[in-house]
DNA sequence: CGCCAGGCCGTGT
DNA sequence: ACACGGCATGGC
């Protein structure tokens, strides 16, 4: 496999991009108010429709628990119960307390020390959390603490199956395969814009696939119909 | 009613 | 290295 062959998926990702933008127009994402937001909102959406993600997120308004501080002091018992609209509770709950514990024993409670730390060993401290998989951490690096990173998720998954960005010889489509494609797709902009870049991308990548990119794909209407040759040839 | 959602983790091969 | 089941709820 040449470095030739793999470029062309890359600049079909890059047009793809484009499409979406010009469907949906500009995302405004991540849907939070704060930084901190961003990072429940990471944990809870854990397959979980964003739906359920909200009415946690109301619960914890009501309970005064969005912020540092109120978590801080919300009792894992409590936690679990204002979160259990958006599922997998019990875990989520602890994952949370585990990210707020590591916070204040490493970077004295504060995001932007946080934020401050090296992308790469932030990225691997993220990881090394309980309920902190590949996206979750780049959800928070990007969105929350401000990293260029591509994010990848389900719906990407299935837009690089469907459309065959990922050659299957070359490796499965694993998480790491997508945020490669995903850099590469935007390697030629400016280093400046790959932050907003990337944050538009996932945004329009989770607007796309809410729309179309189910486990049975409805394929009518989507922006990406352009491209569907590639599936067609496929089929 | 059954399927599914903006994953992650432990276990078994 | 991968596949697979468990985790849990609510919307459609």
């Amino acid at each position: 496999m040449t470095v030739a062959n793999k470029l062309a998926p890359a600049k079909r990702l890059r047009r793809m991009h484009d499409q979406l933008g010009a469907a949906y127009g500009p995302q405004y994402w991540w849907p939070a108010k704060t930084p901190f937001e961003v990072i429940l909102g990471a944990y809870l959406t854990q397959n979980t429709a964003w739906k359920a993600v909200e009415r946690s997120l109301a619960n914890l308004r009501a309970a005064g628990a969005l912020s540092l501080e109120g978590l801080r002091k919300l009792p894992v018992e409590e936690l679990q119960r204002l979160i259990q609209p958006s599922g997998f509770f019990t875990r989520k709950a602890s994952a949370l307390k585990a990210f707020v514990a590591m916070l204040d024993e490493e970077f004295g409670g504060s995001l932007d020390a946080l934020a401050a730390a090296p992308t790469a060993s932030l990225r691997k401290r993220l990881l090394d959390l309980p309920g902190v998989g590949p996206e979750t951490a780049d959800a928070i690096l990007l969105y929350a603490l401000g990293h260029a990173v591509p994010v990848a998720d389900e719906y990407l998954r299935r837009i690089a199956e469907r459309h065959k960005l990922l050659d299957p010889s070359d490796g499965r489509i694993r998480y790491d395969a997508l945020a490669d494609l995903t850099r590469r797709a935007f390697a030629a902009d400016p280093p400046a814009s790959h932050a907003p870049l990337f944050n538009e991308f996932h945004a329009l990548t989770v607007a796309v696939g809410k729309a179309h990119c189910g486990r049975a794909p409805r394929c009518e209407g989507c922006p990406l119909v352009l491209d569907l040759h590639h599936v067609r040839n496929a089929r």
